[in-house]
DNA sequence: TTGCTCCTCACGTCACGTGAGGTGGC
DNA sequence: TTGCTCCTCACGTCACGTGAGGTGGC
């Protein structure tokens, strides 16, 4: 019956020394005999159990469920809750790990189409981010909205001189006047500009947001702080904000 | 210009009171005032950093590192390494877990197929994986000699059949009798079994195992430890068994 | 005055790594 | 005797979480 010190199940087994040990404090694997030295003396059946340890550590379980698996009457129920837990697990991990890399990727994106940069400007472009959906969701609420504003402006006049029933036309246009009224309302009620210069994220007068010139994703409008005047990215209001 | 208490930047940054406490010891964000009774007072750029700071933790950056980047002159290069770094920190760890999510998956494998479940099973199946490459090595080696001499075990005959031209056949009967001998004993010479009673892995006598039954993953042999006969798990022998 | 919030220790987490200072064993 | 290995503290890692015991501020 040959015996192992501590350095040589170690190299068997591909790790330190210290790992060694410390898996005897936390009586994962305690050595079957001391020496009159007090050293550890490792048997075969050890040396066994140190290579299924340190297989199912290369999975990432905990010690702890290790040792309990080991020390179980019934092991084979104990292992496939383990390995099932275990899976959950690393799938979770790497979900988290690819939504980060999904994350910086758009977070580089943003970084390129900034065009003087400052460390505020990341949080501008976090705040966008954060936004995003809610952004989303409104514009296409505002969108449905002018839609069925275009039906009405085309089938009501189509209505009066195809058929002669102008009530419609008059009706409809009332209507359509009243929805772009709100529609504008509440659009600008729900979105905010970034200052490029203070990076304060803020609202702008009604007035002067419904006139400015605008791209897609800017409008001119004046900083409300810093008074600064220029095409600044449009946002979703947070509640804080609002 | 409104101030933030401790647990008001925790709110609105979503995280915990402990954890702006402890971006303040660690100085990665400092309150700018302290009240008459010692409280944290946070203005609002605070805010702003701090909200930085969250969403760069979102992507898992040590906090030591968006510490270094606020503090930084040239912000821009800085965050340029810091998102390339951590791209690569974040593959590495996916490929880590998915690689780990694979010999899972193996393991689950092999364990359906044992018969007879006790913990040393798990060693079994670890030993088995660990070695299934150089496993799958030596017997390309042997199938490839297999061929070889099989062409020599065709072609001699038809050649002396065909042409009458006799010495290839008994040159090459000659040199295949040597490769059959050379590699059993090369193939006996690296491959152990693992004895599904003590879970020892051995290596049975030459003579044995030449004759023995066998299917194309075990073979009928003797546990040189505890002596059990049977159909045993044929596998690589490490450096240590040989 | 009563809750609520905040304060500072101080220890715990997880699986070891890294010295320090000393000793066993060939 | 000389290296080499091993031993036991004891602290460090990383970003907080979790009490304990006390206090500020409305």
């Amino acid at each position: 019956m040959s015996k192992f010190t501590t350095g040589e199940i170690a190299k068997l087994c591909g790790v330190s020394v210290r790992t060694v040990q410390y898996y005897d404090t936390r009586g994962i694997l305690v050595p079957s005999e001391l020496s009159e030295g007090g050293r550890r003396l490792y048997s075969e059946d050890d040396l066994r159990r140190m290579k299924i340890i340190c297989f199912l550590r290369e999975l990432d379980l905990p010690i702890n469920s290790i040792g309990e698996l080991l020390a179980e009457k019934n092991p084979e129920r104990v292992i496939t809750l383990l390995l099932d837990g275990q899976e959950d697990v690393l799938r979770e991990e790497i979900a988290e790990r690819q939504g980060r890399l999904d994350k910086l990727e758009e977070l580089r994106r943003g970084l390129k189409s900034v065009e003087r940069f400052s460390v505020e400007s990341i949080g501008d472009i976090a705040h966008i981010m954060q936004n995003k959906k809610k952004m989303r969701r409104l514009r296409a609420i505002i969108l449905s909205v002018g839609i069925f504003m275009d039906i009405i402006e085309v089938s009501t006049p189509i209505l009066w001189i195809a058929k002669g029933i102008w009530w419609p036309f008059v009706v409809g246009m009332a209507a359509v006047i009243a929805m772009g009224v709100w529609v504008s309302v509440y659009y600008f009620k729900n979105v905010a500009y970034i200052c490029p210069e203070c990076h304060e994220v803020f609202k702008p007068k009604f007035g002067e947001a419904f006139w400015a010139a605008h791209t897609p994703n800017t409008r001119r409008v004046t900083c409300s702080k810093c008074g600064y005047k220029g095409y600044c990215v449009e946002t979703y209001a947070d509640k804080a904000e609002k």
